[in-house]
DNA sequence: CGATTAATTGACAAAACTCAATACGAGTGG
DNA sequence: CCACTCGTATTGAGTTTTGTCAATTAATCG
């Protein structure tokens, strides 16, 4: 593990799609769906690097984007991946410590934070109701730690592989948009591990793979189990 | 890893203590100096329990507090550890999904959520506080999935180490208030790996361990090594 | 199709875990 | 003050899981 493997680096996008529109109206938080721009990044760019400063706050609409931070001997973590709904950017005060880039072609709704702060500030439901948002990442951060922790390979996909199925509306079929390097690095994993456990799991009829992207779901059941192992 | 190890489970405290003074006045977060009940721990007992409404806010006054899940089977993840000092009690919404136990005799301010937020509610200044403090916790989560997904045991001990020193002020000599097992459990590592490495660092002339539970820092300079690997 | 990237598989090595024995250290009572 | 005890920590031997390196196979896109 010495170089950062199929990295022909993120690339920076400039491209700056158009200004549509959300009817919804319903909660708090879509505020920034209706003060914010859409942008369009192909795959791989970079959204925010590193050490950025943190001015801007994101609402995937569609694609996938990955939290990711780059050790210097290659080695590489991904802290989280935001799908279609997800908000982010809000995990930083001043600067960025991950970079966000985004895994396929993907339309984000950015706004400016000084522009919600600004909001903010009139409105006390709108604090609260980002503030709550930071407290789910929180969450979500406090539960990955679990898994990377005390977790063993298999319970690691079979956590990963539900999340994805819930997070995506899946009913038995999850269309995975990252390769495996990237779910590899985000549960601490291998590639090759990733790769072996799969199969194992399709070997052992818990799922099936008709392309490697695609993962069915046959026996959810076996998987709730080697989930529910911190039930708690 | 079959049972949970030395566990005469966490007893629940009952005693309370004074309500001490504070004459500070700096910045906004002594509003819990101000307004918490002091209380005393000891060694082993129950601050919340997982699950348990998230209805307290508190302040390590001396001591430490250890963040903790239990997994049916056993294992546990420590998901953080409090020093004099630090606020918790703010990672939850409704519930906590961890447990708090002191680790050794412990002194907390407490102070009722709802106090706090109908103070955050007349003081906007407060609120970006207490926001900016689940940041804060954020972050920390986030550079502990680094440690924890790929990082090898003496990355881990190293980072730990130097941590400890740091948020304990010990200039070249730190006074662990935890147990082994603890630090297994926050590290990802058996007690085992744990111990072994750091004889290993001591055999190395990195550390010296005058007993058990105090480090004495004799390299720095190869720990902050074996840390920057994740400078980036 | 062919080229190129992504994913899988195999053989082997290494890091960490397990189980078991031993040593240490703080506290207690003779 | 010294032995005894009990919980904690260390050490050793052997196993297991995951990682590494290298070779194949599968998908995707012109």
């Amino acid at each position: 593990m010495l170089q950062w493997r199929s990295a022909k680096g993120p690339t920076r996008n400039v491209g700056l799609g158009a200004f549509p529109r959300g009817t919804e109206t319903n909660a708090v938080a879509d505020v920034v769906d209706l003060m914010g721009a859409c942008m369009r990044f192909e795959r791989g760019a970079e959204i925010f690097a590193e050490n950025e400063p943190a001015e801007f706050v994101y609402k995937v609409v569609s694609g996938a984007v990955r939290l990711s931070k780059l050790m210097s001997d290659g080695r590489r973590q991904i802290g989280a991946f935001y799908l279609p709904g997800d908000m982010f950017g809000l995990e930083a005060d001043r600067a960025h410590s991950f970079a966000a880039e985004s895994i396929c072609d993907t339309r984000i709704l950015v706004v400016k934070r000084s522009a919600l702060m600004a909001e903010a500030e009139r409105d006390g439901e709108m604090v609260r109701h980002l503030w709550s948002q930071t407290v789910g990442h929180l969450q979500r951060a406090q539960s990955h730690m679990l898994l990377l922790g005390r977790k063993n390979a298999q319970e690691r996909i079979a956590a990963f592989l539900l999340d994805m199925a819930q997070r995506l509306h899946s009913a038995g079929s999850v269309a995975l948009p990252m390769p495996r390097q990237d779910i590899a690095d985000y549960l601490g994993l291998t590639i090759e591990t990733v790769s072996r456990t799969l199969t194992q799991f399709e070997r052992d009829g818990v799922i099936s793979m008709p392309v490697s992207r695609r993962i069915v779901l046959r026996n959810r059941a076996a998987l709730d189990k080697m989930n529910d192992v911190w039930s708690a």
